[in-house]
DNA sequence: ATGAAAGCGCTAACAT
DNA sequence: ATGTTAGCGCTTTCAT
């Protein structure tokens, strides 16, 4: 690989010359610059990124830390936020955590200025207390129990589970579970929270079945537990897209109809629930406007404005009803 | 951040013994190698990777070209990537070229020895004419048209195909379509070669559907557009999950029933496969032993391993039978 | 076994 | 407008 020097005296100029021709900066005798430009494409030159982020003291990463690419809303975002990174010239480095505490805690922990300019983390399972502030600027997705002074972006997650329940409510359901409930994740505090509140204003019972992961397979489980019971629902709220799949598995193996015998609603509008049967009514955020915030977010403190107060920055979402509750 | 300097100064040593004992080497004297210790958990030393990077000759990252991390096959490929590689202590540095031919063509010649010591890229519109050889270490995934000297990594897409049509035969089907035809993408030609194959094997008749793109909306089409002609199918094999769960979608849309009226496979196994409704019988490729043999090939080749020929690791799969064919 | 010093490729003061 | 040079943080000869 050709080297600033090598072009330089390819050139017969000084490395500042070629150096500035490559960055585009200052004035460059024309003469120069055209042999400079040739000598450039003589030798193929392309500059080497991590010399110049070494010397800058930068280094042109961010990290995105989250649970599984394999999960398909982590996929999305995750495609969403090396898009939204590549147009500021940023690269993402992606740490899977599985969702596991101590993973998380460690890679938090690691987060170190040498590495990345800044982070985004997707936080599921750890607390307040396992982690310290990260060392770079971070940006936090979702709701989250830690009392971290950190910037935030995610939606309304209480108006979105009540904008959830009361679409069941309205369309005369009467006993409406809820599957995802768990004590710590923050999220499924606060759509638990929204669930609550919509129940309770429509006086209606409240049919709460944890869940200790959001997978398919806790969903279908979730849902095969409340209808083994005496008075099954006729509709259910899940606290995300695959909670609910695996629940109008676990429902369609029960021998019911969807959303004849129970309504389901998801959460996330990841891209399968268009066109599963029933094609699934989920919660769906603005993910393109989620990535693009958080990537700003970093990018405003990277840029060292580090005196700003913590921002939360709150997406838009919509309820997008399909057949899965019509 | 403290620096290795920073350390020895601390530790009343030079550079070279705090190096040794960051890295383990060779021999140091009981008495230094604990100052040393002490030092770094004093200052929470943390090394530079950029710079170590830079004084080595490698970078510490690979590239991953793929389409887009939002399509569940390549969000479950890369998180076995990732995993795969952070065992070696490589990052994965994803870039996503949408399927597009010309970001394919762009993406590849833009990898370069000072940002990656290799790349594993998932090819799906390039062809030969359009690639030079990249000018790192490459590994191909999936089946392609490069006439490049590269190391491969794939399935047997003929007996897949084969084996998915045979099963539909085995099953009593008679007409039995394909969807996912393209006239250039590797993996399309070779499984509609196997898909012939056992048609003509049976006696039975070709019927076969195109598609540009492979994701849900593409497969709804097809399946739409095979459903209005005169005598339509009682299966369909399509080239990945994805054309399937559309093409079940339609045929439920046009009032058919799944797999009565019609039995559909897809190709892939994504992890929703097993949930759907009906749950999807698939190709199910072993994806941790593909990611896990793609990283061992850039490992060997960035190792220096260039004499060694072209390597072409065949990955085994299995039919996963499910519902939508039973 | 450890220290001194060069240099990976680049940028940015500083000088001219 | 362009050249010279120091130095980002690290590893690695070469000495000792």
């Amino acid at each position: 690989m050709a080297t600033l020097k090598d072009v330089a005296v390819l050139a017969g100029v000084s490395v500042k010359t070629v150096s500035n021709v490559v960055n585009g900066y200052g004035f460059v005798k024309p003469e120069n610059r055209r042999r400079v430009e040739d000598a450039l494409s003589a030798t193929g030159y392309r500059p080497n990124i991590g010399a110049r982020n070494l010397r800058r003291g930068r280094t042109g990463f961010i990290a995105l830390v989250v649970p599984e690419l394999s999960i398909p809303y982590f996929g999305e975002l995750a495609g969403g936020i090396i898009a939204a990174a590549a147009e500021h010239d940023w690269n993402v480095l992606i740490e899977q955590t599985q969702g596991d505490r101590d993973r998380e805690r460690e890679t938090i922990a690691a987060l170190g200025p040498h590495m990345v300019d800044g982070a985004i983390i997707s936080p599921q399972a750890v607390e307040t207390a396992d982690v310290a502030l990260p060392r770079v600027p971070a940006v936090l997705l979702g709701e989250h129990p830690l009392a971290l002074p950190l910037d935030h972006v995610g939606i309304d997650n209480v108006t979105a589970a009540h904008t959830a329940t009361r679409h069941l409510i309205d369309a005369g359901r009467r006993r409406i579970a809820v599957i995802g409930q768990h004590p710590t994740r923050g999220t499924a505090v606060q759509r638990l929270a929204g669930y609550r509140q919509a129940l309770r204003e429509a006086g209606l019972p409240e049919i709460v079945a944890p869940a200790l992961r959001y997978h398919h397979h806790d969903g279908a489980e979730a849902m095969a537990a409340l209808l083994a019971e005496g008075d099954p629902p006729d509709a259910v709220f899940c606290f995300n897209d695959m909670l609910a799949f695996g629940a109008i598995r676990a429902a369609v193996d029960h021998g019911l109809s969807v959303p004849h015998d129970i309504a389901v609603v998801g959460f996330d509008n990841t891209e399968h629930s268009a066109y599963s049967v029933p094609a699934l009514t989920t919660i769906a955020p603005d993910k393109a406007a989620l990535a693009k915030a958080a990537v700003d977010l970093v990018r405003r403190r990277a840029g060292g404005d580090t005196d700003l107060p913590p921002q939360h920055v709150q997406i838009p979402f919509v309820l997008e009803v399909r057949e899965s509750t019509r």
